[in-house]
DNA sequence: TTTTAATCGGATAAAAAATTCTGAAAATAA
DNA sequence: TTATTTTCAGAATTTTTTATCCGATTAAAA
């Protein structure tokens, strides 16, 4: 089986995704995302750490540190972090794995299969963190309320 | 990087519009497959017999030995290649990776990307083989034209 | 009947992705 | 200043996916 994103860029966008819906925070801890969102710890560090390098979130070491974002919700788009972790291949690349699947060498489904492509990236540039809020809190209180 | 489907997957909508391309044809080697296509011939080959086991195509052993379509291709759609090698997991897992993704506990994206993956399974189940004959060999052309 | 050329099937190897470990560095609080 | 608690950085491990190998089986041709 297959997914759109790798399990990284999933876990980023959750992590993302629940750091704007805790806005009130200063910052959150890494061991308080990875248990809300029931992923292991230590892998969802390493992913904030790039996010950080990547500008979208920032942290604050030592005692007291965790994670924050680095600007408004309003101001992050959903393609932001797919783009940081998983690269934008995905939406330029040929859905039968056909190479150099261009206009002038296009794979049997070029034209459908763009079209989509083209609507599902439209849909991540567009959304933005800040509507996303109300959503989070709800997913994330029956992840909890469901596992373990 | 991620793709949707699994390299498997690939392969075998490849080879599997590649017999559909050469119908004319009893039956065709894997090498010959392989090297048209420009992927590794063992692991088709094993993607090939795992497509017979599920009905897709057929296999004729021995010498003149090969693999021809199990039926005709107005009666193969890709939806069918997807769901023997990759299943149907990814019509209806979360996008973001939230377990439980439903109308109950939907995700913060749950109705748009559910609105773009109903239409990507409505194509691949629209989409039967027959309809790709020339747009496979115009493909598989240039594959060999701009390779190695 | 023997040789040849193909698929089959199981094991193995290599590469990539996911996950964990370990110890250092930073910053707060005692 | 010292103890504590956090992120940081890189290495190591495990798991999954991708790819290869090899001997057996099958069937046509010599």
């Amino acid at each position: 089986m297959t997914v759109i994103f790798s399990k990284k860029c999933e876990y980023g966008l959750q992590a993302v995704l629940y750091l704007a819906a805790n806005m009130q925070e200063d910052v959150v801890r890494v061991d308080v995302i990875a248990q809300a969102l029931n992923i292991p710890k230590e892998f969802v560090s390493k992913i904030l750490q790039s996010l950080r390098e990547h500008g979208i979130i920032e942290s604050k070491k030592g005692k007291t540190g965790g994670f924050s974002l680095a600007k408004a919700p309003s101001q992050i788009r959903l393609i932001e972090i797919v783009e940081a972790i998983d690269g934008l291949g995905i939406f330029n690349s040929c859905v039968l794995g056909f190479p150099n699947c261009n206009p002038e060498h296009p794979c049997p489904v070029h034209d459908k299969w763009g079209k989509l492509r083209t609507e599902a990236y439209k849909m991540l540039s567009e959304e933005t963190l800040d509507k996303f809020k109300e959503r989070t809190l709800d997913k994330i209180r029956s992840i909890s309320t469901s596992d373990n």
